[in-house]
DNA sequence: TATGGCAAGTTGTTATGACATTATCATCTC
DNA sequence: GAGATGATAATGTCATAACAACTTGCCATA
């Protein structure tokens, strides 16, 4: 056990160019640090992190501050804390933390080139419910569109989703050079809350067709609602996926 | 737009019992009562919530504690907070927070009688895969578990697990009483963080026949490695769900 | 040797206080 | 009427301070 309680000092370079009055928080910035800490081995799993009051000191900063960003990385699942004994590394290999991004963003922050077959883009009458799902009366116009995502040109993904009127001008040549959510995000909106089931299948003779996959294969299914920063919903998507391609990962901490 | 953005202040009547030198803290207790007044509807989607500073008032606490009962709830996903205009409450349908429990809960949970039959309960040797999960040496003993589990006696899942040699002395009895996690924590393990990767495949013939499906299905699945309190895996999983009867529902929040 | 008590160590909770940043609204000027 | 400016409103960040609760280790006593 002595092994794993063991703690690591980190070096004073580590945090020596904390910017202290520019726009990022300083809690950001060290919890940034400690973070890279943790990915590169430098705070071995199983190993203490220095104490928040030591810690603070140190960098000159208040305890609070210093508990934020160590706040912040328990969040991610990366640091435990106990009462009385200290903030110890979780074991095991990190994946990346989930985030609320397109499959187009996903796709390109693992280094693959992402690219899409527009299918459908219309303006249908919301039935009763997409009218729930997007909190609008059902028969109001909403855009419902009908996508391939491919990477490095194979496809990995049919995705059908419905947004609400105020986006009905999207272009089509915005949704084949981009993703979704980065078109949204282009018009305005911050995207803040994602609600997301999670489920499987069998495909159907279109979606074996469209993703190049036997019939009757098993597809990894997700139904999306994202909301924006003042709640409403932006979004609903129900997606396809090849579960060869595609998986999702999902970290839960306790609180 | 003023529609949505309509505060709602909610009684006092709702805050009146508040504990103030008991156990539980109080920003937890000041989040239960403000959760508990979104999900009845008392607080409506779209609503703003009376502001920070208002509400410490009211509630004769200090501007952060409020702050952090807050917090708790946009953390969730039922709130979105905005500087300059407040907080208010995502629009749609709530559902329940995936928590770090084991199957076995979620179906207590939900008002469903779980059971369990037990295929395999053995020693093994860890392979140099259980190992790297675990933690543990190639070769060490690790207890190995192969069960099915049934909701209202409707087999809903095939789980294979493996954990560390310390639980090597887990009785048979207990897992068919009780769910894995139950065992654990009657040991004195403090589940803190679990890694999950969420897929799907077909069925196996064997988990055809176990699961009551046909040949060839499609099997959500989901591999799991759960940490204890100090950091160290306590349990790798490897689960196949039928996906008539299950599903993940993940909720995304943005920082 | 085993048990209990106490001190030290570390995180958890709460408070007071101050200032910064963003959003909205009202008013003024052109 | 449109744009700019200032005031107000509300969240975001950070600091100082104090106390509580749990864990571990050490020492004294039976």
């Amino acid at each position: 056990m002595a092994m794993d309680k063991q703690e690591t000092i980190l070096p004073n370079g580590l945090f020596m160019d904390l910017e202290r009055s520019g726009p990022i928080p300083l809690y950001f910035q060290v919890s940034q640090r400690i973070e890279k800490a943790i990915l590169s081995g430098e705070l071995p799993a199983g190993s203490r992190l220095e104490n928040e009051v030591a810690l603070g000191e140190r960098l000159g900063l208040s305890r609070p501050t210093v508990r934020r960003a160590i706040q912040e990385i328990v969040d991610k699942g990366l640091l435990v804390r106990r009462r009385g004994i200290g903030t110890q590394v979780v074991h095991g290999q990190v994946t990346r933390k989930v985030e609320l991004t397109s499959l187009y963003d996903d796709l390109t922050n693992t280094q693959k080139v992402p690219s899409t077959t527009l299918l459908v883009l219309e303006t249908v009458a919301a039935d009763a419910s997409i009218g729930e799902k997007l909190a609008v009366a059902e028969g109001s116009p909403t855009l419902h569109l009908r996508r391939v995502r491919l990477a490095d040109d194979v496809p990995v993904a049919v995705m059908e989703n419905w947004l609400p009127e105020e986006f009905i001008g999207i272009e089509p040549d915005d949704l084949v050079q981009h993703g979704l959510y980065q078109v949204l995000r282009s018009r305005g909106v911050t995207m803040r809350v994602a609600r997301q089931r999670i489920g499987a299948r069998k495909s159907t003779a279109e979606e074996s067709a469209l993703l190049d996959i036997d019939k009757n294969s098993a597809l990894l299914t997700m139904d999306r609602t994202a909301f924006d920063n003042s709640g409403r919903a932006v979004e609903f998507g129900h997606h396809c996926y090849r579960p060869d391609l595609y998986s999702f990962e999902v970290t839960l901490v306790e609180k």
